[in-house]
DNA sequence: ACGATATATATCGGCGGCCGACCTATCAGC
DNA sequence: GCTGATAGGTCGGCCGCCGATATATATCGT
């Protein structure tokens, strides 16, 4: 499965603990400090399309306040692509990195 | 603009000098350890919106062994998208590998 | 001489991911 | 009673990605 950046949050964000997908939508903002806001469509479709190729699954339903909460978790599987997908973008920002400490900024200053 | 990795790698790739078409697809293969070929479709598609957007611009065409090259430069917002860009990737895979685990290195890296 | 590969440009249509709009429902606060 | 936050989900459109295709030149192997 190709790993966009929006699914990749996704895997993140469930890299530590199960959570539903609210708290999905929550954890992801939090990582990405700010900058990325699930909607609900890129959500789900995200979800079903992670279990799917076996990188997550459900975890169980729990009720909370009278409110539903489905819970996914990472299997195996997504936490080697998550590993893998993550040590890729790291080497990927350390060539730009080094890319663009090596060059100034042109034009004006 | 929203920048997408092929976009951001495309900007990347015109950061240390100005590339024609076929020599960014070259350093795109180069700059992700050959994970991401751009097909002709993609590369002129993201050239075509880059330079809309104002993040790149022509630099002149060159006739090299009887075939045409049309070259690419950034300009001086488009290497500001581009810092902008790889700061954010950058604290993205620092928290991801804390998250994952990965015991951050105590001064030098 | 011929075909395959590499270089170099560009267009086009399909596929699929993203995203906002929308719907239902409960609970807290004003 | 209304709004906003929490929680689930569907749907249609937009648009970026990508392979196929076209054109053309230079090179290399057979």
């Amino acid at each position: 499965m190709r790993l966009t950046e929006q699914a990749y949050l996704v895997l993140l964000a469930l890299a530590d603990e199960p959570r539903h997908g609210y708290g999905v939508v929550q954890e992801v903002r939090a990582l990405s400090g700010g900058a990325v806001r699930l909607g609900a469509g890129t959500l789900y479709g995200i979800l079903d399309r992670l279990v799917s190729a076996g990188y997550a699954e459900g975890s169980g339903e729990v009720v909370v306040d009278g409110r539903l909460r489905r819970y996914y978790r990472l299997t195996p599987t997504g936490h080697d692509a998550l590993t893998a997908e993550t040590a890729r973008l790291a080497a990927l920002a350390r060539r730009a990195d080094r890319l663009l400490g090596g060059v100034p900024r042109p034009g004006i200053a």
